[in-house]
DNA sequence: TTAAAAATGAAAATGATATTCAGAAAGTAA
DNA sequence: TTACTTTCTGAATATCATTTTCATTTTTAA
């Protein structure tokens, strides 16, 4: 949190930008979070308790906590573009219940290894990917199951 | 092709559809081609040789293949839906090119047994996922070292 | 202070996708 | 064939997330 702070500022220093109050409470409140917000679940959380901000500064935060390298865009399909706080370099992917719309965090360094087995072989120079796997949660599949 | 067809067709009987000369004509360009192809990009390649042809009928009729199982929707993150022929059960994945838009299919075994035991380990049901792998391609590469 | 530059927020624009609707075409049963 | 019903088509319009515009406010450096 600290750290991620830290780099935005640096990145904001660099762009030449301006600090201000609204920009500060929205990293706080996304950086403060676990969860993998789209724009308007986010404005919606500030909004409680701060009425005036407005729908278009959440946005511009968000595209450029994703500039600065401290969020991750994320798309799971359903419309709407998600964030996510990128803390250091612990890569994840994930796992989407399209029942729930729950959110599971894996890692697989096998995986990444094969990926770049699979790139190699054609030459490909791997800059970012996307791993997502949908299906049914174990709390959903046991719901079902009543 | 002529496998996807009788698919269709038994779909399309199946929900009480008719058939029309435009939805033959989407659905042979369609699966005459090894492309992945947007509604845009189709619309404009049919229009070429068929001017009469709406937008619209294009994009319902992509929709109406994937539904039919003979189509899959992809995504790769440039704001257009895209849609390619569903070839048997031969699932693979993508490593798509950033610089030039090129797509290279992949198919990694190793990968695909690994992330079920990913899910396993979550009591987690997949029942589709999305591997892309974004970055340059060799042809890309090549062009940029001279 | 003052001036310049950037930020904000409401409103409007954009652009891909989806829907509406009136007329056309396809299927069905004499 | 004809009559009738249902589906289809294509142009236009609607939808909806995202992006941009612009008048005003705020920040920052001089
Ligand atoms: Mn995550
Ligand atoms: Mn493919
Ligand atoms: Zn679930
Ligand atoms: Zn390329």
């Amino acid at each position: 949190m600290r750290e991620e702070i830290a780099i935005f500022n640096e990145c904001a220093k660099r762009k030449g930008l301006k600090s201000t109050s609204q920009r500060a409470l929205i990293l706080k409140t996304f950086l403060g979070s676990t969860s993998h917000y789209s724009t308007e679940e986010l404005y919606l959380k500030i909004r409680k308790n701060n009425p005036k901000i407005g729908y278009a500064t959440v946005h511009r935060a968000l595209k450029l906590f994703a500039e600065c390298g401290i969020a991750t865009e994320l798309d799971f399909g359903d419309g709407q573009t998600r964030f996510e706080p990128l803390r250091g370099d612990q890569h994840h992917d994930h796992l989407v219940c399209t029942s729930c719309g729950s959110i599971i965090e894996f890692t697989e360094p096998k995986i990444e290894e094969l990926q770049e087995l699979v790139a190699a072989k054609y030459g490909f120079k791997i800059n970012r990917h996307r791993h997502e796997l949908y299906g049914i949660c174990a709390n959903c599949t046991a719901i079902a199951s009543n």
